[in-house]
DNA sequence: CGGCCATCCTGCACGC
DNA sequence: TGCGTGCAGGATGGCC
């Protein structure tokens, strides 16, 4: 599940090998893929000119607009073709091929003439300089919501999906369902040094590998073996040995310590 | 506004 | 062994 890390790996690992490319084709093996008004007019014949990342989007920069590729739970970018699943091929001029690559075919590749416009609606970078402890613990008290889904809020915060976030409430010692606005000025602060430091510490283990359905994979990352309570259910916390619980919050799997993290409730 | 649900897809873990 | 069922999950849109 390609979250920031994972999405930052797949940019820098890309920056060598397709900046400077010219697309002279496509193919579309899933349609629902490529989202363009004319595909083949709007993308054949132009060139890469930089390939970057916003939140969990990559933006392959084109000399007249962009790709905008969100890779959901099982996409991926490479230029080694795949064994199955391709759902979109640009071809260059100097024979290479960049493949898009989705099993559950959730991901979307979006030719746009302006990315930063489309992407207008994502909250702030968790690793950005202006992220300061301040400006979190501002956001967080006018929000009257669950602390887990507010953080899975792209529009809210840009980068964090289920594993980071479950991650970082327990770094920071607070219960998934505590309401943001209650959560004290020294958790807040916790929990923001939590995110930072593990988006980076995960950044340079090039991103986290659940064991998934890919065969070949030779560029897994390897934060997975630094995962606290992700995945962990019913297994001994690593701090007090009390069993990690797992349950549902905002339809979405969320695993915690009940003796490591305490829980804030609505204040009234 | 906030919470909840369905939708999109496939592969895998289950129970029998 | 093989079948059926349920589950996982990011983002979006609809509903109450």
């Amino acid at each position: 599940m390609p979250e920031l890390p994972e999405v930052e790996t797949v940019v820098r690992g890309l920056q060598n090998t397709v900046v400077g490319e010219s697309i002279i084709d496509l193919e579309v093996p899933w349609e629902k893929a490529l989202v363009a008004d004319d595909p083949y007019e709007s993308i054949v014949g132009k060139s890469i000119t930089g390939i970057r990342r916003r939140a969990k989007y990559i933006i392959i920069d084109l000399d007249q607009g962009a790709l905008l590729v969100h890779l959901r739970m099982t996409g991926k970018l490479t230029p080694v073709a795949p064994e199955k699943h391709v759902t979109v091929m640009l071809h260059f001029e100097t024979g290479n091929t960049l493949y898009f690559q989705d099993t559950r075919k959730f991901g979307r590749m979006e030719y746009v003439n302006n990315p930063m416009e489309k992407l207008a609606h994502l909250g702030p970078e968790p690793l950005a300089d202006d992220f300061t402890p301040e400006v979190f613990y501002k956001m967080l008290r006018s929000k009257n919501r669950q602390i887990k889904p507010l953080l899975l809020d792209q529009t809210f915060l840009a980068g964090l999906g289920n594993i980071y976030v479950d991650e970082a409430l327990f770094q920071a010692g607070i219960q998934p369902l505590s309401i943001a606005a209650s959560i004290p000025k020294r958790q807040s602060m916790s929990l923001h040094a939590a995110i930072q430091s593990i988006l980076s510490a995960s950044i340079k283990a090039q991103g986290t590998t659940i064991l998934n359905f890919s065969h070949g994979e030779n560029e897994s990352g390897t934060y997975q073996a630094a995962l606290q309570v992700y995945g962990r259910k019913d297994e001994p916390c690593l701090v007090c040995e009390t069993p990690i619980t797992k349950i549902t919050v905002g339809q979405r799997g969320t695993h915690f310590c009940s003796s490591c993290q305490s829980l804030f409730k609505a204040k009234r």
